[in-house]
DNA sequence: AAATATATGTCAACCGGTTAATATAAAATA
DNA sequence: TATTTTATATTAACCGGTTGACATATATTT
């Protein structure tokens, strides 16, 4: 049988009151006692219950993720470090990956608030859910537009839209493309578009955007990439949403006879770890994850904590010098 | 405030038991009391609390993962595939990423313990600690040496060595080495030297098998590689224990000013997704994750429901042709 | 009409902790 | 010595569900 806090008490010679004054370091206790109550517990190998805890506090030191994958660099490292640092200010992690599909997304969500987290880090890319505000739950989003009660933290879309497509122009490239998400989904990550198309415009030049879905597996998007060169010919230069995206560009434009960066520069977005490990060679726009994860915790505990956040936070961006510019 | 099973009962004009057996489906129900209490459910937007049932059911539907992170391409991979599998069995997955510190790992395995976990599956690095047998709890490893009765689900690590290993000598390579993290660490993974080391003396071929740990920082890793191609500069193929190491030392040969697969053959270890995205050209041997999550999740159900499984469980592994052989 | 199957209610115990209230005794201080 | 502070015990309520026992009322079948 698993050993309860009555077992503790009984070998410890104590009441139950007293053994949940220990574990909560309540009320008057002597040293002799405390040293008691820790014997017994050590010697019967006792492990207090959560759940049982969970119940009556009404606080589970439970956060939830919602990402779409963790096999993603940027994801991986993002949901890496939230939890190093969730973990670090006693909370455990529940993780869902919605794998893009708004009803997974829904799933989780209502499972997590089943299982009554003390809040959410969410940062998948479907379309805000209502159930979200009806949730009643401290939540933050990561680079998402949620509803207006919602904090979210991002990195500066708009500069690095801006600096990628300044550096694709400095470089010498005249036909330069940009990739983005569908313009129906609500996200910052729009905002490199924007810039793109800003800059692209002050210097009188046409921008073009090909539309890369991000839950299109590894085999449509390629089938999308090999269109896009077939439909501009011409291109020389290519801002691509993200880094795995830019990977596929860089290869197919390989397999075409391009060579980067003389026939065509590439510049990513997203700069993981893991990405400047096995790619490094590619151009791109850094997001500082850490500070983003950082950020994000320090925003949850003040929700949770009942005090108020700003709605916004924009983190800067800089850019990753590789060989494909 | 929240809205309780008592709530749903009164709008629907119910017992508190009737609205329990609507949410169990046990017992007899008429159509009509499902339809009451499921509209009264609706429009409160209950969520049943599931810590209140865990409690009585000594069942949470909770899976703990613990591995050294998941930001990396071969654990992001799998901790996906994992929770994606879990969840299709009705689970729910609390992370924790011991980042190959031994102290936070057993930190973890207490606080899952403590959250009444129905069962654990682990793949971090450190060693076999005695709480996962105390424990008293359904546990499975992934390519980790654990102890007598936790079952292990591993690629076929001696094949893969085997087969790097001869893919390197059939190259035409003569002098290869091996890289391995600490001895002392008891993992399958040593069976790939094991392999190479064989290969290597029935080729009558002295073989060098160098440390890299993997909890080293990219810095002191990239130090070590340094060194190692300083101390054997007649190097000219290496098997290399996983990718990120086998990318790195791909780098570091090229800064060094060796071509690759002309000077030096490189074949790594691992083959995930990411890998494949980022790096194709990396030769490496491919662990089919995928299935090595389906048979880690079946077995961890299978004890879950008190039946026995093997307690070894090999995956067959295969080459992965880049262009680095 | 009697017997059986179906549908629902009431009540209370239970899961394993936490906590407030109340009581008592020893130790420290006035 | 009287008073206050410190230390601990006992008891019971509570958190929000689940479940078994038992009662009762229809509906259906023989």
């Amino acid at each position: 049988m698993v050993v309860k806090i009555d077992d503790v008490a009984r070998v410890a010679g104590v009441s139950k009151t007293t053994v949940s004054r220990v574990l909560n370091n309540r009320g008057y206790l002597s040293e002799k006692t405390i040293k008691k109550v820790h014997d017994a517990m050590e010697s019967l190998n006792y492990q207090p219950n959560a759940v049982a805890r969970q119940l009556y506090k009404k606080e589970t030191k439970l956060v939830g993720l919602i990402f779409p994958t963790v096999d993603n660099p940027f994801f991986g490292q993002l949901v890496a470090e939230l939890e190093k640092r969730l973990f670090d200010s006693g909370f455990k992690v529940l993780i869902g990956n919605s794998m893009n599909d708004p009803a997974k997304e829904e799933m989780y969500l209502k499972e997590l608030i089943s299982n009554q987290v003390d809040g959410l880090i969410v940062g998948a890319q479907n379309r805000g859910i209502d159930e979200y505000h009806k949730a009643n739950l401290p939540v933050v989003a990561i680079d998402r537009v949620m509803n207006e009660d919602i904090p979210v933290i991002a990195s500066d879309n708009y500069m690095g839209g801006k600096l990628a497509t300044e550096l694709l122009i400095n470089s010498g490239a005249k036909h330069i493309m940009n990739t983005d998400g569908p313009i129906n989904l609500e996200t910052p990550a729009h905002r490199r578009r924007d810039a793109y198309e800003e800059v692209m415009k002050s210097h009188n030049m046409v921008p073009h955007t090909y539309l890369v879905d991000f839950s299109w597996d590894i085999k449509k998007k390629k089938q999308a990439v090999k269109e896009m060169f077939a439909k501009y010919p011409e291109m020389d230069g290519i801002f691509v949403t993200n880094d795995m995206d830019a990977a596929l560009v860089w290869r197919t434009a390989t397999e075409l006879g391009y060579k980067v960066p003389d026939d065509l520069k590439i510049v990513g977005y997203d700069g993981a770890n893991i990405t400047r490990v096995l790619l490094p060679e590619l151009t791109t726009i850094e997001q500082p994850v850490e500070e983003m994860a950082k950020m994000a915790v320090s925003t949850l505990i003040t929700r949770i904590n009942g005090e108020d956040t700003p709605l916004e936070q924009i983190v800067p961006v800089k850019i990753w010098h590789g060989t494909s510019v």
